[in-house]
DNA sequence: TTGTTTTATCGAAACGTTTTAATATATTAT
DNA sequence: ATAATATATTAAAACGTTTCGATAAAACAA
């Protein structure tokens, strides 16, 4: 492996005038550049990581961490968001570190070990997370972004969704092509997101005067899913077994959708005509099941991509006021609409 | 931030002696070692990653490489098996880097930034990965071991999953329980995970004497999908348009069984008493579906974990000849069977 | 006793960068 | 012409470790 020793000796320069080329910082002339330029290309030279984080006393690194039951579970979403993250670094030096850390998490013993050795410049939180986690990045001042998730009450750099606007665009949609009476499907409010989805559809219905109808909702609370197929199957349920005239039910997000479209189709009944569905996120399958489902598009790798542009700023320079940078979405719609 | 030099003042000490304490290794007296072990307590010491690694001329980091359709896709098996690894990795000072890479792959325009710039010890390939990749690891001699994928001829170093004998044990079970005539449905042989579960379907049949009576196969061909909900659909569809009598169906994997159950419910067909499904991989939803799908269990985490061991020791001693490793897996009867 | 070997500690070099401050030359302004 | 400024280059220090070799004391063997 050559080094920049190599380099500059091949240049015929001092090890300082590579040095700054390579981080392209002050003046060097336009013959010495070439010659530089060509021998770090001919020697195939590529500076020693390590090195240089020694040198300029940051690690490089990024943490990302989710919850092992947002992970673990059939949501991909955070996956996504991870890879639109990994893209952005791409052009970067950074390299992102991703853990998971467990619902009961204690500082004291489950921190991550790259919070423990200080390892990362910076981290992402994704998703709901815990909030003593948190807290712990707080009081170490470790700069850090949310993704997907907030606390009322406290204001922290984030990246959000626009959950309310797509929610109310979606079940507004639903109501011009003629709906009458929609209802909600969704799991526990613990996630902000939920919440915010809710207040969407409520506000359509408001809008179009249907606020004080007899709309249809139902939340299934469950302990550990907040969301899932199987919320969805028994809000239909529950729904249907109440002798209900619902023609539309807006959920609170695709994998949900995906259940209430299943138990619609046991109870044959039939997608959209009787009944029409629309989720939200966009996950893979919703293109791919039958009837395909209408949805509100999230761009999660926009997301991840936002999350790490955020992340270096705030590492870049730490102390400007908490911001939080809000990601639009889009209604598709699709044959369950 | 203490460095080890505050340690060693506190301590009373020279630093190469806390060096030898923090690592373990030559002669350091008891009572010396307590002293240090207090101060590196006391001052809440970690050493500085980058400085250890410039020093020892290793990274510290290793690769895991998967494609990205196998990621993004609905498939979270190879995110379990990534967190296997993290979670082993936690005992140890390495980071995993975690990167995709496209289909129509080009080492000279997608190499990963980590493998460019040498930035990894070594590499985890995860699932089937493109064979110009594997070609470049060897050529710059970058330790790798392949995970859950093979290339039949050339031999490397690979933790594989006993996919023959699950098959075989899972069918061989179907037909102990009176299955009479059962079917077999996959996407392509291009994994060759695929083909070797397909093996061992086919063994089954023969031991039980089923060899050369008529049993059913069917393998949808598609392009980027392999294995997928809708090549089971498609699979089950294609099966009962002939008029079969089909009583069992083995799949290549759950995701594509949950695209076999979906289509049999559609058509009204009773699980497990007229068409018994089971499955491989055992992924989350396979217990969550209903009704809930008798799968080969495959231990995920025990598959990453076992990748990071081996991999491990390649980096140490890189020269040994290549070996396999295989991780055997277990039966699961639940309801649909 | 003397000579080995084992145990214990440390100084100094090395790892490959970045950065600061010094110096020199070229350009521009007065 | 002189002073001021912009451009260009470099030597040397610094970043925080590990490790090699030297040295010395302690334990053991003859």
């Amino acid at each position: 492996m050559s080094t920049i020793k190599d380099v500059a000796k091949k240049a015929g320069v001092s090890i300082s005038t590579v040095s700054l080329v390579i981080n392209k910082k002050g003046y060097v002339a336009q013959k010495t550049l070439e010659k530089i330029t060509n021998a770090i290309k001919e020697l195939n030279y590529k500076p020693l990581h390590s090195a240089r984080k020694l040198a300029t006393k940051k690690t490089g690194n990024i943490g990302y961490i989710v919850w092992d039951v947002h992970f673990s579970e059939v949501e991909i979403f955070y996956s996504q968001i991870f890879l639109g993250m990994e893209y952005a670094t791409r052009e970067t030096d950074n390299y992102i570190l991703l853990t998971t850390v467990k619902e009961h998490f204690d500082p004291k013993v489950d921190l991550p070990r790259f919070l423990k050795y200080k390892d990362v410049d910076g981290v992402v939180l994704a998703g709901r997370v815990p909030h003593n986690l948190i807290d712990y990045l707080e009081n170490q001042s470790v700069p850090f972004v949310l993704v997907d998730y907030g606390i009322s009450g406290k204001i922290y750099n984030s990246i959000v969704i626009d959950n309310y606007n797509g929610a109310f665009q979606a079940v507004d949609q639903l109501i011009k092509s003629g709906k009458k009476n929609i209802g909600f499907v969704g799991g526990s409010f613990y996630h902000p997101s939920v919440k915010e989805r809710y207040r969407g559809y409520k506000e359509a219905l408001e809008v179009n005067g249907k606020g004080n109808n007899k709309y249809i909702e139902r939340n299934s609370y469950f302990k550990k899913e907040e969301t899932s197929p199987e919320v969805g199957q028994i809000g239909v349920k529950k729904i249907f077994s109440n002798g209900n005239t619902v023609d539309g039910i807006f959920c609170c997000n695709d994998t949900t959708a995906l259940g209430v479209m299943h138990e619609l189709k046991n109870q044959n009944i039939k997608i959209p005509d009787e009944v029409a569905v629309v989720g939200f996120d966009d996950i893979t399958s919703s293109s791919f099941c039958t009837p395909t489902l209408s949805t509100v598009r999230v761009p999660k790798f926009d997301v991840g991509k936002e999350a790490f542009k955020l992340l270096s700023e705030i590492i870049e320079s730490p102390n400007v006021t908490p911001q939080t940078r809000t990601i639009s979405v889009e209604y598709i719609k699709r044959q369950s609409s």
